[in-house]
DNA sequence: AAGTCC
DNA sequence: ACTTT
């Protein structure tokens, strides 16, 4: 199935979308991107008239794969928005067309709180191993997928089963969260009837969950766009090129040192939405791709 | 090295 | 302090 874009209005790249650090799932095999979403094998590639794409099982989908890769964002007016400074608008040029997607709450949260500590070639392997073990297979192209383990699945697990999966001491934080999960205790999808202050909230009280994984999967999946994940390179970013919209005390204890308090993480996040706006999440996205691939 | 917990 | 690539 194809969807036709009109590159001026509806910019687009899939390879910068699909390889900026968000999702830990998607492979580039030849011309094409594999996936699992909604419990199909998605394939995709682009070319000059627009994206074609295929489903296993399911038939394609084109509502599904429009709202996963978020075709709906005015990416052009929220550019305008968000471009305050020469830094932002060097990231939007160089990676023009990377779009936040509309990840599944459930393996965006367990995907986040396995990204505790962890690079993300680690939590790549991390997530591809719980689906490996517990999720359903599916294979196409003579391919093995997995699907994503369900709350329930993953609930009924000991800490010692996930600890083979090679995720250490987050085990028990994902069995833990997995039982308030599908015990109903908490309910994702109310979480995005919620606005951001009262979502994050309730987000921050599962174990593994602090302001930067509660952020991610608030921007990530539940449509808070206003949420801005301050991680060690967003940090940087703040320390680095925008040390002048902090108090010179606060840049000096905070550059300082790997983890930051609760505190400063508010300090900084505030700035982030102050400064950048409602799309504040698609600045942080841009300025983290930018700033994480200019190392190499 | 996309932090959280005690 | 925690854990692994």
């Amino acid at each position: 199935m194809e969807i036709k874009l009109d590159k001026q209005k509806v910019p687009f790249s899939l390879d910068h979308t699909l390889d900026c650090g968000q999702l830990f799932r998607w492979q580039k095999i030849g011309d094409w991107w594999y996936g699992v979403a909604a419990d199909n094998v998605i394939k995709l590639t682009q070319n000059e008239e627009g994206l074609i794409f295929e489903a296993f099982p399911d038939t394609p989908n084109r509502r599904f794969i429009e709202g996963y890769l978020r075709l709906d964002d005015d990416l052009p007016s929220i550019f305008s928005k968000i471009g305050k400074d020469e830094h932002i608008q060097e990231a939007i040029r160089r990676f023009c067309g990377l779009r936040l997607i509309r990840q599944e709450p459930w393996e965006c949260l367990i995907s986040y709180i396995c990204a505790t500590y962890k690079s993300i070639p680690a939590i790549k392997k991390m997530v591809n191993t719980i689906s490996r073990c517990y999720g359903k297979r599916l294979t196409f192209n003579c391919i093995d997928f997995y699907t994503f383990p369900e709350p329930a699945t993953l609930a009924q697990l000991t800490c010692k089963d996930l600890e083979g999966c090679g995720l250490g001491f987050r085990a028990e934080r994902i069995v833990e969260t997995s039982k308030r999960v599908d015990s109903g205790n908490l309910s994702l999808e109310a979480l995005k009837r919620m606005d951001y202050v009262e979502a994050k909230r309730e987000l921050l009280d599962l174990p593994g969950v602090g302001h930067k994984v509660a952020d991610c999967v608030l921007l990530f999946s539940l449509e808070k766009l206003e949420a801005f994940p301050i991680d060690v390179w967003i940090k940087r970013a703040a320390t680095n090129l925008y040390a002048s919209h902090f108090d010179s005390s606060f840049i000096k204890r905070v550059s300082g040192k790997g983890s930051i308090t609760p505190k400063e993480y508010t300090t900084i996040a505030q700035f982030g939405r102050e400064y950048f706006g409602n799309y504040a999440g698609y600045a942080q996205e841009y300025l983290f791709h930018y700033l994480r691939t200019k190392q190499h």
